[in-house]
DNA sequence: CCGTAATAATACCAAAAGGTATCATTTATA
DNA sequence: TATAAATGATACCTTTTGGTATTATTACGG
């Protein structure tokens, strides 16, 4: 398995896979209309929105004959937690104060040697 | 050349890399300090820090015999405007997409019914 | 100076990533 | 019921990634 932390990271490492995610914020879309918008394959891009799915960047949801690919929470919010997480520890890292090591401990049993 | 979000996000894919910067918000580290918190080689701690610099994630400062690392903001700044973007772009469309998020939703999901 | 500590630079390797091409399966529809 | 549309499933290829091992180079200390 995955941390819900590294799948999202995993996922958003892919310039085409932030690509992708910025189309469906403006619609949901099918496998067809997301490789529409590039210039490769439909295979590579069912591959890129397996990844995204993988990461919980994204839903999915069979209609038919088609698969309806919609933004789904989950995954940003992994990520911009880890990155406020950091943030705030970065912030008191520059106002001298290092309490916060504590709570890094507390939390890295979420984040060790996965991958 | 990469754009500052994707050596950032490239960067932060790797969970030992993001261990390696919570091991920096605890203090500067020469690389085999930074090496000695984990179980591999010096070569490959290297390069994670290299990773780290392209990404604007450390600075890098040659002291003598010894290069000290240092957590940078611009990298976490780049990643964490490109998801506070997105963040704002998502809630505009969960308001907007609701009633049809309900019609299809038959499990999951923790962004449900917040009315 | 000499020894050694810290890092640099390579060469090399296995596995994962990102992509293509091809064929099979499911589902609408004329 | 054919047939085409949409996707699923593989097989395969090349490049990148994450790692080791080994050999320089640089700088500090006695």
């Amino acid at each position: 398995m995955m941390s819900a932390e590294q799948g999202a990271f995993r996922a958003l490492a892919d310039p085409t896979r932030r690509q992708i995610l910025m189309h469906l914020g403006a619609s949901d879309m099918t496998i067809a209309e997301v490789s529409d918008q590039f210039d490769m394959t439909r295979g590579a891009v069912r591959k890129h929105l397996t990844i995204l799915e993988e990461g919980n960047l994204i839903s999915v949801h069979p209609r038919g004959r088609e698969r309806i690919n919609r933004l789904a929470p989950d995954g940003i919010r992994a990520a911009a937690d880890w990155l406020n997480y950091f943030n705030r520890f970065w912030d008191e890292k520059l106002g001298a104060l290092q309490t916060a090591i504590e709570n890094q401990q507390a939390n890295e049993s979420d984040q060790d040697n996965e991958q």
